[in-house]
DNA sequence: GAGACCCTATCGATCGATCGATCGAACGTC
DNA sequence: GACGTTCGATCGATCGATCGATAGGGTCTC
């Protein structure tokens, strides 16, 4: 697990092909030659950390979203919780969001199967809020990549030392995520609540409720 | 300029660590000595790329929205622009996007410093329109940020072989923003038109004012 | 017009350094 | 003595970069 996380911060840093096999052993503090028995080759450890940080991301996906028909309170639970892990875990988000070109063509197609899979709870959210007539939006698809990518740019400059919570964090993400969806205004603080509790029991708690 | 064109073809498909020198030779035609009569070390090649694609991004802002009082329509233009540049110009953005910490501290410094003076429109925008009422955000630095990835984000998947033309995209994601600004609905189809100018004259016309 | 000179563009060969990965040997613990 | 862990030494391959050399086209002087 050292290597693993010496693997997560050195490529979120330096990306995949910046970081060197000695750089990993460095930051492991290991010899070069220890890290092999810890892993397989590098970029088994790269498909590792991107599939299992997708299974982590997708599973709390599902449990967040459990039991919710209603879209707007769906989407407001995916965008809350996809801005708490991007903010919670930096490093890792960064690396499977920055990275999936360094992987091989065999990698990169189960990885990005993962995605897809992910994206899709998010495509279906959209699309049922627009046939109930609480979305507005011309081009269903282009406006998903477009929140998509908004909340990952989380990972890219958020620090737990700034100013903003994470709760407010994610309040102001998911508020910014239904006003493009054209959504009346809703006065109401959302349930984030059960968003808080998935991340802390998916990611074991680097988020405090102290709400 | 050959190699200037291998380079960002390939650093924006592989990455900068991801391409080698006789990577970058083959796709410019070029033996791996010859490269270098064209450039400095491969470093410089990046810094090149980034800076002259920062600067004349910065230039267009300007253009696009000079003699612009209207906070929203300069917003809206900023984001049509943006957008529209990223569409357009896809590689390049993905390396002023992507590469920037494969640049050495003093280069580094340089880059950044162009593309905060870049955000400095953004912000000016946001906040004038926050001090007319017409923008309500609670947090306008990070709607900024939230913002702009979201705009970025376009590079990583427009392809000018889908169904939506490029001034479609524009339009949307100027709706987009407007919403999550919180800014009432306007019908009004925004004024494209200068912003489509000024790309197709920046960048030398990859647009076609076509409607 | 001829030769001398220079400048741009190109290359094959090769430099030292570093890359990812593997080997066999040693360690400690039970 | 068996097993899990660690390491120094080293492999062939590739890295970014430089070398001296060559070919072609201007330009200057006699």
């Amino acid at each position: 697990m050292r290597v693993r996380a010496a693997a997560v911060k050195l490529f979120a840093a330096k990306g995949f092909h910046g970081t060197g096999i000695r750089d990993l052993a460095s930051e492991a503090a290991l010899s070069s030659a220890s890290l092999y028995h810890y892993m397989g080759t590098k970029e088994d450890l790269l498909v590792e950390i991107m599939t299992t940080a997708l299974r982590r991301l997708l599973d709390a996906a599902g449990k967040a979203t459990a039991g919710a028909a209603d879209p707007v309170a769906r989407l407001r639970s995916l965008v809350a919780l996809h801005v708490l892990a991007h903010a919670a875990r930096p490093a890792e988000t960064r690396v499977v969001d920055n990275e999936v070109d360094a992987l091989s063509d065999a990698a990169r197609t189960r990885v990005v199967a993962l995605r897809d899979e992910y994206e899709g709870l998010w495509a279906r959210a959209i699309s049922d809020g627009v046939a109930e007539g609480v979305f507005h939006t011309a081009h269903p698809a282009v406006t998903r990549l477009a929140l998509l990518e908004m909340c990952s740019g989380v990972a890219r400059w958020y620090s737990p030392l700034g100013p903003l919570p994470l709760e407010a964090l994610a309040t102001h993400y998911a508020e910014l995520a239904l006003g493009a969806l054209g959504h009346p205004v809703t006065v109401a603080v959302p349930d984030l609540r059960q968003c808080l509790e998935v991340v802390a029991q998916v990611w074991d708690m680097p988020v405090q409720p102290g709400f």
